[in-house]
DNA sequence: ACCTGAACACCGTTCAAGT
DNA sequence: ACCTGAACACCGTTCAAGT
C-alpha cells in the first residue's frame, strides 16, 4: 500500500498499474494476486487507507450548513485521490471510512425537511456534481502533458464566426478562468440551495 | 467512421481501438494514422459527426426555459455518446456542430441578467453536474460486465451499524432507485434555479 | 501460504520501408 | 499519398508449477 501510495503520488495514476507497483517491490505482478483479488481492490484499499487518515469533522446543528458542510467533505476527501472515482461509480456507496459523511449528507437533508426518497435525490445531485467536478479534473490532467493543452482552446475560440456565436466569441479570454476551490464550493451552495427550494419550498 | 461506429454500438467503447477498428476494416493499425493523428481525433470526429445529425432545437424565447431547454441538449447530444466528455475534458469547449447549445447556454443566462462571468461560470455548474452524470454512467457500464454488479452495494447496506448509521441503514431499499432522464431533468431545474437565485436573486 | 515464469490476449504509437 | 511489418513499451489477468 505504501508503495502504491508513492507511485501515485509521484508519478500520478496513469503511471500505478500491477506491473509497474510489482517493479517497485521488486516482485512479480502475480504476487500481488495474493494480497488484492483484482486492480480495483488495491484502488478501493488506497481510498480506505486515505479516508481512514481524513479527519472526521463535526457537523453544525443548523441542517442546511450541515448538508454544505457534508458535502464539501465529500469533495475534499477526494480531491487527493480524484482517480478513485471510476471505481466509485459502479456501486455509489463510499468507503466505509467515509461513509459518515454520506450520513450527514442525507441527515442533514432529512433535517431541512426532505422526505427519505427526496434526500436520496439530492445526494445524488450532489454526487454529480463532485464526481463531474473531479473526474474531469482526472481528465484534464491526462491531456495536459501535451503541449497543445490550452493552444486547442484558443484556436477554437479565434476560428469562431462572431455573427454565428456572438455570446461566446466575446468571451475568449474569459473562458479559462481558473476553476478554483471557490468556484466548487458556491457552485455547491447554488446546487443545495436549489435542491432545498425544489423539494421543501 | 462508419465501421468505428458500428464497433461503438455493437461492442461498446471498451471495444474500440485502433487495432480493433484496423481489424474491422481488414487493415492494419497504421493505416488508420494516415487519416487521423491519433485516437481522440477519431474519438472527436465521431462526436462532430454526431452532433451534426443532432437536431438543432428551436430556443424558447423565455431565458429561464432557454437555459433549461440548452442544459438539457447538451445533456441529450452526449447520452448516446458519454465516452466523449473524457476527451473533451481537456479544452472544455463542445465539437463546432453543438456549440450552438454553449452559445444557447451563456446566451439564456445573460439574458437573465447574469454578467459574463456569472454566465460561464452557471455554464460550468451545468457542465460538471452533466459531465458528472455521464461519466457515472460509462463507469457503471464498464463495472456492469462483472456478475456482482448490485450484489456488493447489497451487502454494504447490510453490513452498516445501525446506530453508527441510522439514516443510511434504512434506506438501503430506497437507494438504488434508477437514475432515470426524469431524475436527471429535476436535478437540472434544481441547479439552475439555485444558480439564478444565487447571481441575479 | 506465498511466490514465480510463461503465456494469453490485448493496448497506442513510432519508424523505416514499400508501392 | 497511402499502406505494411516489425518493433517498442506497455497493460490486466490466468494457469500451472514451485517452495
Amino acid at each position: 500500500m505504501a508503495a502504491a501510495g508513492r507511485i501515485l503520488s509521484e508519478e500520478g495514476v496513469r503511471n500505478l498499474s500491477m506491473r509497474r507497483l510489482a517493479k517497485e517491490l521488486e516482485s512479480t505482478p502475480m504476487a500481488l494476486y495474493h494480497h488484492v483479488r483484482d486492480k480495483d481492490e488495491l484502488l478501493l484499499l488506497l481510498l480506505e487507507a486515505h479516508a481512514a487518515q481524513f479527519p472526521r469533522t463535526e457537523m453544525p446543528s443548523e441542517p442546511r450548513d450541515q448538508l454544505i458542510k457534508g458535502a464539501q467533505a465529500l469533495h475534499d476527501i477526494l480531491t487527493e485521490c480524484p482517480w478513485i472515482v471510476e471505481v466509485l461509480a459502479s456501486d455509489d456507496l463510499m468507503a466505509v471510512s467515509a461513509l459518515w459523511i454520506v450520513e450527514s449528507i442525507i441527515d442533514g437533508a432529512i433535517r431541512c425537511g426532505m422526505t427519505p426518497e427526496q434526500a436520496v435525490y439530492a445526494y445524488r445531485v450532489i454526487w454529480y456534481y463532485t464526481a463531474g467536478e473531479l473526474l474531469l479534473r482526472v481528465a484534464r490532467g491526462k491531456h495536459y502533458s501535451q503541449p497543445d493543452a490550452g493552444a486547442h482552446r484558443e484556436k477554437a475560440f479565434a476560428d469562431l464566426d462572431a455573427t454565428q456565436f456572438p455570446r461566446l466569441s466575446s468571451l475568449a479570454e474569459l473562458w479559462p478562468t481558473l476553476t478554483s476551490r471557490n468556484m466548487h464550493r458556491s457552485g455547491l451552495i447554488a446546487v443545495i440551495d436549489g435542491l432545498l427550494r425544489q423539494t421543501v419550498g
